[in-house]
DNA sequence: ACGTTAATGATAATCCGTTATCAATAATAA
DNA sequence: TTATTATTGATAACGGATTATCATTAACGT
């Protein structure tokens, strides 16, 4: 049987807290606030957990570590800051892709992502 | 000096007449074709080589092993097909991603990846 | 309260892409 | 040709993310 454990609400609760997806060690730092003694195990198994469960999903990047977010509305895009290395969801999505698509090319799905300097780090120097 | 070797020669023309970012996987395949015993070490040493010299970019994906272009023209996005998981430059690009920012964010770049069913691969059973 | 056992946490192990090592090879200058 | 040395290739080593191990801890049904 599934049971309820400090470690795996601190988890979810700094998922939803955080209003955007988080990497594991985003989310070993915010948990600990709750668990102090929380170890990578713990996430990544709860995290794979939340998966299976429908709650949680991942979210890869190019070059990164992938985060994790919250399963909310529907479909979005992502933001992420050079300067802090924080990634944000971001809604909207330029329509007409499939324009872009030479002849006989079928189109699924796509990812977009955006890059530049979120609100918190505006002022601060860019990282590159 | 910069030697003038049959291996260094051979990954620039798979690259050259691939005509799309390829893989190290890719690259040590084609390139066998030329010099049967090219190893990965070499592959890697000369994409390095290649990439300092400016005649090479990398392409960075998500959840995938990146892949390398001969840097030609300008801003261009791509296309994975997810059946035979090669992938493709397109060109063109939907303007006005500034609009989907929040309030007080910066937008420097951004990336865009197609997903879906390529010429040759249509008709064969997608993998999702 | 108690007993059962799912979950935890420290850490070893694994995986996969990439780099380092180094003796052997081959591209160039003389 | 020959000598020099950049480059190669097999493979060991590395690094970062993730998973396995296993003794210990703590949920929770009784």
């Amino acid at each position: 049987m599934r049971r309820d454990t400090q470690q795996r609400n601190a988890i979810r609760k700094a998922l939803v807290n955080a209003g955007r997806p988080l990497s594991v060690d985003e989310l070993l730092e915010l948990a600990r606030n709750e668990v102090a003694s929380i170890g990578v195990a713990t996430v990544y198994r709860n995290l794979r957990a939340l998966q299976s469960e429908g709650q949680i999903q991942q979210v890869d990047l190019p070059g990164q570590p992938s985060r994790w977010e919250v399963v909310s509305g529907g479909h979005h895009h992502h933001f992420l800051c050079r300067t802090c290395d924080r990634l944000f969801e971001i809604q909207g999505c330029p329509g007409g892709l499939t324009r872009l698509l030479p002849e006989g090319y079928t189109l699924a799905e796509h990812e977009l992502l955006l890059r530049g300097q979120c609100d918190a780090c505006a002022g601060k120097p860019d990282s590159r």
